[in-house]
DNA sequence: GTTACTTTATGAGCATGCTCACATTGTACC
DNA sequence: GGTACAATGTGAGCATGCTCATAAAGTAAC
């Protein structure tokens, strides 16, 4: 059993779909790890040994969606857009991305994004901030700004994009118009961060 | 068993109690709901007769210290303070009463607050976040800002609001100075923002 | 094909949050 | 006290995410 490559790459797939489809029928809280196995047509031990937790299933869908994003952004200077337009394409078409998934995403990346939770475990999800904090940055300076090198503006990105993220993914307006506000609102606030990023704080303590 | 109303807020409290104990010494996620009982003297179906839930504990524990936050304000126009600087005191003073339950609030609050999870169910923590909004509010419109009308705004402090708590709780710089930084520059974001919001605020100074 | 070894599959079983049918305890009226 | 009733207490038991000892299946060398 060493070069079944194949065979097992076919087994995770088929566990992704199946994942997929309960996920979409029953919710990401009703859909059982046993049901997708069953669906999957394997043990659950099995299922295990292809992923480690539920939550990792979900972030392999979420990553395989979201892939291949850095690609879409010149890594130098950019004088076509303006950085808040090209935060907005980053964001907006990763959202694009998601939109199969957005029914159970909302309670999936609960769990997944969560800002809170000690900084001391590792989370599945952590790759996939990581990642999307590469490009932010590479971004941000190709458009000649020094970059969000303080832990505050970082911070304040990733926030900020959760906001947007989590009214998302229960956003009912048509063509999710209140996120696009959300979302614009929310760039003009970062980008205007980059400039006062060292600025002391003046809320009159001393 | 009718006017045993003084047995029952004993018993409340002995969970409450309990319930801290174990969650300071063996975190969030290690403290079993059967560890709390036992710990109180009662069942495990009692305890959850005074409480549908873990996480209910949780927030009746940052309910009862957050309480009375909104007495500490002014409602009438304040010419003393600017508005960041009220802000500043809400959030920061509040913060503080929770200080003590730090070490496990990051991963209980996770399911408390988080912002991602369908709007349909009413979550535990819907009050402290409504509680909280209500003094944010009149705060604002202490100031003679229009207040946040638009749930664009209300959504942008939240986001903000969640991501300064979530740096605090894990925040183990001196006098969690970072947290300090993270607050202010996120007050002068959102207090920038009611500007754009609804055009004229007087900027709290006169 | 047989033996030796490695990789993969599997489901009984565990821990935990929570429920529910039933037991216990207190009150009211005689 | 005794009887009827309501409020409260209780733990066996359920569902679910996940583990782990063991079985099964593949490969290599003969």
């Amino acid at each position: 059993m060493r070069i079944t490559a194949k065979a097992k790459t076919e087994t995770r797939q088929r566990i992704l779909d199946a994942a997929t489809g309960l996920f979409k029928t029953e919710g990401w809280h009703n859909a059982t790890t046993r049901g997708i196995a069953v669906a999957a047509g394997i043990g659950v031990g099995t299922l295990f040994n292809y992923f480690p937790t539920k939550e990792s299933i979900a972030v392999a869908l979420i990553s395989e969606s979201v892939e291949g994003a850095s690609d879409e952004f010149p890594t130098s200077h950019s004088q076509e857009n303006s950085l808040e337009a090209d935060l907005f394409t980053l964001i907006w078409s990763g959202l694009a991305k998601l939109r199969e998934y957005r029914s159970f995403l909302a309670p999936a990346a609960e769990t997944i994004f969560s800002p809170l939770a000690r900084a001391s475990e590792a989370r599945a999800g952590d790759a996939i901030r990581v990642g999307h904090l590469e490009i932010m940055e590479k971004i941000v300076t190709a458009h000649g700004f020094p970059g969000p090198r303080s832990a505050v503006a970082v911070q304040l990105y990733w926030t900020l994009y959760l906001g947007v993220f989590a009214f998302w993914a229960a956003d009912e307006s048509p063509g999710q118009e209140d996120t696009l506000a959300l979302l614009d609102q929310s760039l003009k606030l970062f980008v205007s961060t980059l400039g006062i990023d060292q600025g002391r704080g003046t809320n009159g303590r001393q």
